[in-house]
DNA sequence: TTCCGGACCG
DNA sequence: CGGTCTGGAA
């Protein structure tokens, strides 16, 4: 929501909002003196090492386009608000103003913070984008804000299925470890399977005791087969649960790897899912969970493409690092369940309902493919 | 009847 | 890459 406060930036030719993300930051001390400063703040007296105020506090990030610059902020040249918002003094701009999230930072220092916003570059002196190297940021699609938001108001009138029981909802009831291997058996059931059905069938586990790593290693795997349909592929995953559950026993305790690589190395967990698991179960978001809603949907609005080309992306993890590179973090987690329902009602695989798509005008797929029938007049 | 979907297997 | 698993919906 900050930036849907960009449009009226003309009227607050001050201050700038933008959006701010907390990164990585174990890397905060390193390089200090690597950095290009050509900036005020590098007038200041004192330099680097000397201790004091003079050492910079902050760092920023400012990215747009291509362009990518790094500034060192002193903790003093930051204003706050009375209304909690804060406010950096960025060189021969204006003022920028930030908002911390708090919801990826748990490993990330308050000091660093990660900066973007349409408004930041556009407004750089010529000289400074000069001095700016650049890198491989993308351009964020043109309003991508108005067609997320205008998705959002389709979901909300319109219920789909995904909004009803998603995997992140199972064992809510449990505790942390139990929760945790009950995400991970949900995601596992959960694809090609209507979340209802999933639903059923995690409910069966869960009535009969087997919910749980080490009943699951000794029950017999026909025993799970029959619980767990009819998800999709039961008999495969029936299989992968007693492996899965060995595992966890094994090599984690009976809780499940917390680590993408050792996620992707269960059986039957894939990319999506161990980026679901990673996102719901440990509540650590390390990419965008891309199914094949995803995937189609972004290509569709153009938001995504092949590095240096227009042309589409051809699975969903190159459609995943491509989205990644543009669509700020907070939006990671929510994008999913967005598209998917957008994807399942209107914005469907075959014969998109474009007539009733509200966003179809900025859609430069809108009725390029068969509509559904309704609204495509016969030639 | 055809299409669809995560992950895996050649 | 393209086939396979499997059941439901268009």
């Amino acid at each position: 929501m900050p930036l849907c406060l960009l449009r009226n930036t003309a009227l607050l030719p001050l201050f700038v909002p933008l959006r701010i993300q907390t990164i990585s930051s174990a890397k905060m001390p390193r390089n200090r003196s690597s950095f290009k400063r050509e900036t005020p703040f590098d007038k200041n007296p004192g330099s680097e090492g000397s201790g004091g105020s003079s050492v910079p506090e902050f760092r920023v990030f400012v990215r747009k386009k291509r362009v990518k610059k790094t500034l060192e902020v002193m903790d003093k040249e930051v204003k706050e608000e009375s209304s909690g918002k804060k406010f950096v003094k960025l060189p021969d701009i204006e003022d920028f103003s930030y908002v911390k999230d708090d919801m990826y930072s748990q490993s990330t220092p308050a000091e660093t913070v990660h900066l973007t916003g349409e408004k930041a570059l556009s407004q750089l002196t010529q000289k400074e984008m000069k001095s700016v190297s650049f890198s491989d940021s993308v351009r964020p699609p043109l309003n991508w804000e108005k067609v997320l938001e205008g998705i959002r108001k389709m979901r909300s009138s319109e219920d789909a299925p995904v909004d009803s029981m998603g995997c992140e909802k199972a064992g809510s009831s449990l505790p942390a470890k139990e929760r945790r291997f009950a995400v991970l058996v949900s995601s596992l059931l959960s694809s090609q399977t209507k979340d209802q059905v999933n639903h059923g069938a995690i409910q069966r586990l869960l009535q009969n005791g087997l919910l749980a790593p080490d009943a699951i290693d000794t029950a017999n795997e026909e025993t799970i087969k029959s619980l767990i349909y009819p998800v999709g592929f039961y008999t495969r995953k029936a299989s992968n649960l007693k492996k899965i559950a060995k595992i966890c026993l094994s090599k984690y305790d009976g809780d499940i790897p917390s680590s993408l690589e050792e996620l992707l190395l269960l059986p039957g967990i894939g990319p999506k899912m161990a980026h679901l698991v990673m996102n719901v179960a440990w509540n650590n978001v390390q990419g965008i969970c891309v199914d094949t809603h995803v995937h189609r949907i972004c290509n569709r609005l153009g938001w995504v493409s092949r590095p240096g080309t227009k042309q589409k992306t051809r699975t969903p993890e190159e459609t995943r690092e491509s989205l990644q590179l543009w669509l700020p973090k907070e939006e990671w987690v929510p994008i999913n369940p967005l598209l998917v329902g957008f994807g399942q009602t209107i914005c469907t695989p075959l014969r998109p309902r474009c007539a009733i798509c509200a966003v179809s005008d900025l859609c430069p797929s809108a009725f390029k493919e068969a509509s559904s029938p309704s609204s495509t007049p016969k030639k």
